[in-house]
RNA sequence: GGCUCUAUCGUCUAACGGUUAGGACGAAUCCUUCUCAAGGAUUAAAUCGCGGUUCGAUUCCGCGUAGAGUCACCA
């Protein structure tokens, strides 16, 4: 045996993996992999009604998604002989009982469940988060166990896994503190060490309570399908509730497992901020190599826009690559593909007088004649019309109509970006319509 | 309600017991600009309350108050 560290991460397989739980899951891996120890996952599946094979695959493509790989793999279903062997070990020695009783749901049957035989004491365990926690376990009575021989209830599944599994930190939501003297109470009983504690505050939603499935919180598959960066939910999840300290925000896989550190957690609940994890994911699509970008960004254009040329433009209007295909359904690239429908009335800038504008726009398409269609960049496009738009009262009264000509649009990109994609001779056909 | 835990800008947070209480998101303003976006600059915005310890408290202690979690034959 070695000393070292082991974490896991047990969901249940009852509902889709949320950022609640994911988080849960983040720090318990981060924390194994800073410390180059192992990191488990079990399915804790002991309830046969609730668990479902769908939310177990969802559990481990999310988890396969987000880039959180494991070392160890198993199901608390394949342990029911082990936790029989230990639960048949304690009736022996007297630490549990089988107790016939009626079953609580009306039907009147009787049944032999295995009750802890509590010994009534208080129990106290460090947590690496919160400190000393000190409970009273008498008020607890003889807890159940099992609902019979064959089928363990979570407090004894929980502490037989880990301790079979070696276990050494317990990285866990809040909502088991209050379980924890029950578990250590079992280990004693078994024979089993006491693993080390650190229960995390949890993280609140938009309503201030517990995130969960119930309350709306988006599975990590949403996610996934809104298109954001697997590192930058990562990046965006370890920040709620943690933090390395210095001023830096924006951390890598990697650089997250070197910086990771328990004692710096909260101690309080975080509520989940929607917003700074849209900046954080735009932050990690910057990092990204120039053709990652293009290569989404063109997958999420519709069939007819696939066009190259318009990626730099919408790369800086989004935060998440479904934002691509938001815009184009706005209607916001439209005019890059088609000529757009004019009010001549909104070539108006300011005071200026329709037929200076229509004398401005002349100018500036014979102006744009002269340059060959093969220099028609937004370089050779912006002097051309710059120089003669600084001739004028104000740059305004030529850029305007330009643009509003070339896109129909109170607001879209500069008339030189939107001339250079459209090409020469478009750009002069709408600019023709306009005057 | 019992038990457990927590308390710094709206949100996420930083600050050996000594700071003009710092940063980020969001917001606002300005610059850049024909508009939008991006970029740059700036501003507003917080130590829950009351006591105590101390020369000095966001920090330590107590009491309030507020919030969260948990009280299953679920996990």
């Amino acid at each position: 045996m070695s000393d070292k560290i082991v974490t896991r991460f047990a969901p249940s397989p009852t509902g889709l993996l949320h950022l609640g739980t994911y988080r849960t899951a983040i720090f318990a891996y981060l924390f194994a992999k800073k410390n180059k120890g192992a990191f488990v996952l079990r399915i804790e599946d002991t309830d046969k009604a609730r668990s479902k094979k769908e939310y177990e695959d969802n559990i481990l493509e999310s988890l396969k998604w987000l880039g959180v790989s494991y070392d160890k793999f198993y199901r608390q279903s394949e342990h029911v002989d082990k936790h029989k062997f230990y639960l048949e070990k304690m009736i022996k020695e007297g630490s549990a009982y089988i107790s016939k009783e009626e079953a609580k749901d009306g039907t009147g049957v009787i049944k032999e469940l295995v009750r802890f035989k509590n010994p009534n004491i208080d129990v106290a365990f460090q947590d690496e988060i919160k400190g000393e926690v000190k409970m009273n376990t008498t008020d607890l009575g003889d807890f159940i166990i099992a609902k019979n021989i064959n089928e363990p209830l979570f407090h004894l599944a929980v502490v037989v896994d880990d301790f079979e599994a070696g276990v050494t930190h317990i990285i866990r939501g809040e909502d088991h503190t209050s379980n924890t003297p029950r578990q250590i109470l079992i280990q004693g009983a078994i024979g089993a060490p006491t693993p080390i504690y650190a229960h995390l505050p949890l993280v609140l939603g938009a309503d201030k309570l517990k995130l969960s499935k119930r309350r709306g919180a988006l599975a990590v598959a949403e996610y996934k399908k809104l298109g954001f960066l697997p590192e930058a939910i990562l990046n965006g999840v370890a920040f709620v509730g943690w933090n390395p300290g210095g001023e830096k925000e924006v951390y890598t896989h990697d650089e997250l497992i070197k910086a990771f550190d328990l004692s710096r957690v909260q101690k309080s609940p975080a509520i989940f901020n929607e917003q700074k994890l849209d900046w954080f994911n735009k932050e990690h699509m910057k990092l990204l190599p120039k053709v990652e970008i293009e290569k989404n960004i063109l997958e999420w254009l519709p069939e007819n826009m696939k066009n190259p040329k318009l990626v730099p433009i919408i790369f800086e209007r989004i935060s998440k690559w479904s934002d691509v295909k938001t815009m184009a359904m706005a209607g916001e690239l439209g005019f890059f593909f088609k000529a757009p429908e004019i009010n001549k009335e909104k070539l108006i800038y300011k005071k200026t007088t329709p037929e200076k504008i229509s004398s401005n726009l002349k100018f500036a398409s014979k102006e744009l004649e002269t340059i060959s269609e093969n220099d028609f960049t937004m370089e050779n496009v912006k002097n051309c019309l710059i120089l003669i738009a600084e001739s004028l009262e104000s740059r305004g009264e030529l850029l305007h109509p330009i643009r509003y000509a070339l896109s129909g649009a109170d607001k879209s990109p500069d008339p030189f970006i939107i001339a250079s994609i459209i090409g020469k001779n478009e750009t002069l056909s709408r600019l023709q319509k306009a005057i």
